[in-house]
RNA sequence: CGGGGCGUGGCGCAGCCUGGUUAGCGUGCCUGCCUUGGGAGCAGGAGGUCGGAGGUUCGAAUCCUCUCGCCCCGACCA
């Protein structure tokens, strides 16, 4: 390919409209271009890299054993009836209605149709287990499009199902899907993690995100630096921190004016956060719910959730006046003693000794108080999130907080739609049995922007080789010299028939404009032929990840840039 | 959905508050000369009707109303 004749509308500037680095880069390397908040063209770099994805997916999902499939993107409100779904998934579910006033979808998801295919075609335990994929557009009307194509209302993803007979079997295909997804991302030339995920109200402890470690990442992730603990902070644990053999004082009631902020009632008091339990309202499908938590620890409402037995988005924190009317007293002087709503308390308050609470007096706190002793929580549960520096619960080593991106979602699903699809099998003894599913999501479109915000510097993109559109570009520094352009020109006929793929920079520009190019969409290795070549003859290959420049006569250089492209994609 | 910001040649911006002849700057684009190892220089040129609609006015990019679109924050922290 000839840079010349390719649509690489490179930026000089970043675009107003972009904020993260990699939908500025993505914008301004001409891999992307917008036509409505978030949905993007892809252009020939763009989907390049794309593709590079998609291959080393196909390559491992078809290694793993799955097939390849491809199911329609419109889909019946008539299957989503069938799951429950056409209620439940709200609003980012686009829907419509086609020209004989049949409600449809554009599919978020495939859950259904893929149930709806296997019901309809597998009719024995001996065709199991079965993995099927897709590698499609997904539409999902996000209420926040944002950050290019880190989170799109359009975006390109690979699903695959798995269908087995028994419980176990089951686990086996996830686990077969685990170290497909390991394989793959560490292919892809990514630093990443697979982390403990919630499962949310489906259950079960199947389920593990991949994540790209990077700063910008929405997701926060707390990573043991012992042993291989690492979990999603909506799913993350650790061992209780506090201990105390000190005795119980007598409660003490005191005058705490004005003092309603943990902070601020711990400086009136002189103690630190760790000292206090605050004493938070929910409301969990509008009944008030008190939540006890140490000072200095923060709700995370998803484990909260589990905890309740509801999903999360049936519980918000409730505001001032929910508050006075489920307790008799203003936010700020609340406690758990004598409180007559649901009780929650965190795990850590059992093991906290004299602490202080509110008094569920205006202007008043207690001191010593003690649970078991003072009061009895309706339940107790690990409903806090992880911080910094907390004690892994499998090794006792260190936690870590790092942000993640989210590429990747492995789930066992269980007989959720196959029961609810009614999508049964015979087993062995002919009783009709639901298929136990798994479900596998990677964000092929996300990845690119995940290896971009991990891989970059101020000039541009850093391509892993693997997934770099092509893996060379070839600069022609001076079009006029006829030594120099046919030398170009050779290099680049040799690499294609070797079939390593090239881009030859043949634009009448000056130097400067092809270097910084070339920087700016970051593929791996730049070939340039200029003067040292008519001068010396020699050719400098240079590394875009460490910048390294080897120099090299003309004709040992294609045997040097096949052996640089080869070590780089054996990553 | 709540809050904030922004829509002016391809891109980045100024002008708007305090309405007034042909709407400006940088960059990019085209032509020519020159230059050629990190986004050169000079000269010439094309390209916008100021997101859209309505209104106020002798006159609107500028003021008012409505509307469409885009971006960011939030939709957890007593």
């Amino acid at each position: 390919m000839r840079f010349s004749q390719l649509l690489i509308p490179t930026l000089k500037e970043d675009p107003a409209e972009a904020e993260v680095i990699s939908h500025k880069l993505l914008l301004r390397a001409g891999f992307i271009r917008k036509l409505t908040s978030g949905t993007y063209t892809y252009l020939p770099l763009g989907l390049a890299t794309i593709r590079k994805v998609e291959n080393i997916v196909r390559e491992e999902m078809n290694r793993a054993g799955a097939q390849e499939i491809l199911m329609p993107m419109v889909q019946p409100a008539s299957l989503w009836e069938e799951s429950g779904r056409w209620q439940e998934y709200g609003k980012e579910l686009l829907r419509f209605k086609d020209r004989n006033q049949r409600d449809s979808c554009l599919g978020p998801t495939h859950e259904e149709v893929i149930t709806d295919v296997v019901r309809t075609n597998v009719h024995s335990y001996k065709q199991l287990p079965l993995n099927l994929y897709q590698i499609q557009t997904k539409y999902r009307d996000e209420a926040r499009p944002r950050f290019g194509l880190m989170r799109g209302r359009e975006f390109i993803m690979k699903d695959a199902y798995s269908f087995d007979a028994t419980d176990k079997g089951a686990e086996e295909s996830y686990h077969r899907m685990d170290l497909a997804y390991h394989r793959i991302f560490e292919r892809c030339g990514l630093r990443f993690r697979a982390v403990e995920a919630d499962s949310g109200a489906i259950g079960g402890s199947f389920s593990h995100e991949f994540m790209v470690l990077a700063d910008t990442g929405e997701d926060t992730i707390a990573i043991c630096n012992n042993c291989q603990y690492a979990a999603n902070m909506e799913k993350a644990s650790c061992v209780v921190a506090s201990s105390s053999d000190a005795a119980p004082l007598e409660l003490e009631r005191i005058e705490t004016p004005g003092k309603r902020k943990v902070n601020a009632v711990c400086e009136f008091l002189d103690i630190t956060p760790a000292q206090l339990v605050k004493t938070l309202i929910y409301m969990v499908k509008d009944e008030p719910v008190a939540v006890l938590l140490r000072g200095d620890h923060e709700v995370e409402e998803v484990k909260l959730a589990n905890v309740l037995g509801v999903s999360d988005e049936d519980i918000r924190m409730a505001d001032d006046k929910e508050v006075f009317d489920a307790t008799g007293t203003p936010s700020g002087y609340l406690g758990p003693i004598g409180l007559a709503i649901k009780t929650i308390a965190d795990l850590e308050v059992e093991a906290m000794v004299n602490f202080a609470v509110g008094a569920n007096e205006k202007n008043f706190h207690v001191l010593n108080c003690n649970m078991g002793r003072d009061f009895s929580p309706s339940q107790t549960g690990d409903v806090r999130k992880v911080t910094a520096g907390d004690k892994c619960k499998l090794c006792g080593g260190t936690l870590e907080l790092t942000k993640g991106i989210e590429v990747g979602h492995i789930f066992k699903l269980g007989t959720k739609y196959s029961t609810a699809l009614q999508a049964t099998f015979p087993d062995d003894h002919s009783h009709e049995t639901p298929f136990v599913m798994g479900c596998y999501g990677i964000g092929v479109s996300r990845v690119v922007a995940a290896a971009i915000e991990q891989n970059h510097d101020k000039d541009g993109i850093i391509f892993p080789a693997p997934i770099a559109p092509v893996q060379v570009l070839i600069l022609n520094l001076d079009l006029k010299d006829e030594g120099i352009t046919s030398a170009a020109q050779t290099i680049y006929k040799k690499l294609q028939e070797k079939g390593i793929e090239v881009i030859l920079d043949d634009r009448d520009e000056r130097p400067g404009v092809k270097f910084k190019d070339a920087d700016l969409i970051g593929i791996p290795f730049r070939v340039t032929v200029g003067k040292s070549f008519s001068k010396d003859g020699i050719i400098e290959i240079r590394s875009r990840a460490d910048g390294n420049v080897s120099t090299i006569t003309f004709d040992d250089c294609v045997e040097e840039i096949i052996k640089n492209v080869q070590n780089s994609m054996n990553l």
